[in-house]
DNA sequence: AGGGAAGTTGACGTGCACGTAAAGAAAACG
DNA sequence: CGTTTTCTTTACGTGCACGTCAACTTCCCT
């Protein structure tokens, strides 16, 4: 089967993105469409690095630092420092991943409290006084 | 006892920001030390602020954001209207999270298969042939 | 063939979160 | 009392991640 291609539209309409950051991406090197004339054509591999970059941005690391993962990802096929430099970052991704999850999880039992205070501060109110003006 | 203040330079050593940083929190009404003449004197309030700031900066939160919780966490005293409110954006604010707690467990599993994978490339590699060269 | 839709390259603009340099006032110290 | 820090305001600069025209080509369709 022939690679199916998509047009800058359908990738923006697929990923929900503008036209201005798929080219943008390209700019900095996340991206290389193949070209038809002047025309961008997206591959299979594109899709999959952008849904990667969206991804990457969703927890909050940079386009420079995504670049360079991707980069990493992608020619880490070729030797065995490259492997380990990968499993390298990849651990210390890995360990600021589980130390966001962890805040993540303090802060969302300290939400939960909160909550349940007020919660507690709402019944208050509302059974003693519905005009609580004093 | 009488409420020890800190001077602003007290607060960037204690919790490692500029005062630029600190000014521009209180340009942007997320602070609001006490003056001393033209100095500024920051209360165990203000302290209490910084830290619910960069803690929310961790998480993702514009400065805006971020004020408009610290405004309601401070003026829900005021009536049941404003409480049920805070109510509300604590709960959405609680389904985001979790929610992005849950895409980093699924973020983590991933890695930690890639991080398998890599593991074993490289023993295969290592088992196989010192010089992979070919 | 002609005309609108879709795509292209600049290039300048924007919002956010500060950095940085200039110039002056105030406090602290020897 | 002078001088050296510390702090102040004012203001312009910066990096990131795009948005927003403008001015063209290029496709596609009837």
């Amino acid at each position: 089967m022939p690679e199916h291609y998509l047009t800058i539209r359908q990738m923006c309409d697929a990923y929900d993105v503008t036209p201005r950051t798929l080219r943008f991406y390209e700019a900095k090197e996340l991206l290389s469409p193949i070209r038809q004339g002047t025309r961008r054509l997206y591959t299979r591999r594109e899709r999959a690095r952008l849904k990667l970059v969206l991804r990457g941005k969703r927890f909050g690391f940079s386009l420079e630092d995504i670049r360079q993962l991707l980069d990493l990802y992608d020619t880490s096929g070729q030797n065995l420092a490259q492997i380990e430099r990968a499993h390298e970052l990849a651990k210390e991704r890995l360990g600021d991943m589980i130390r966001q999850r962890d805040e993540l999880t303090v802060a969302i039992d300290d939400l939960r409290q909160q909550m349940e205070w007020g919660a507690e501060v709402m019944a208050s109110l509302t059974s003693k006084s519905t005009t609580a003006a004093e």
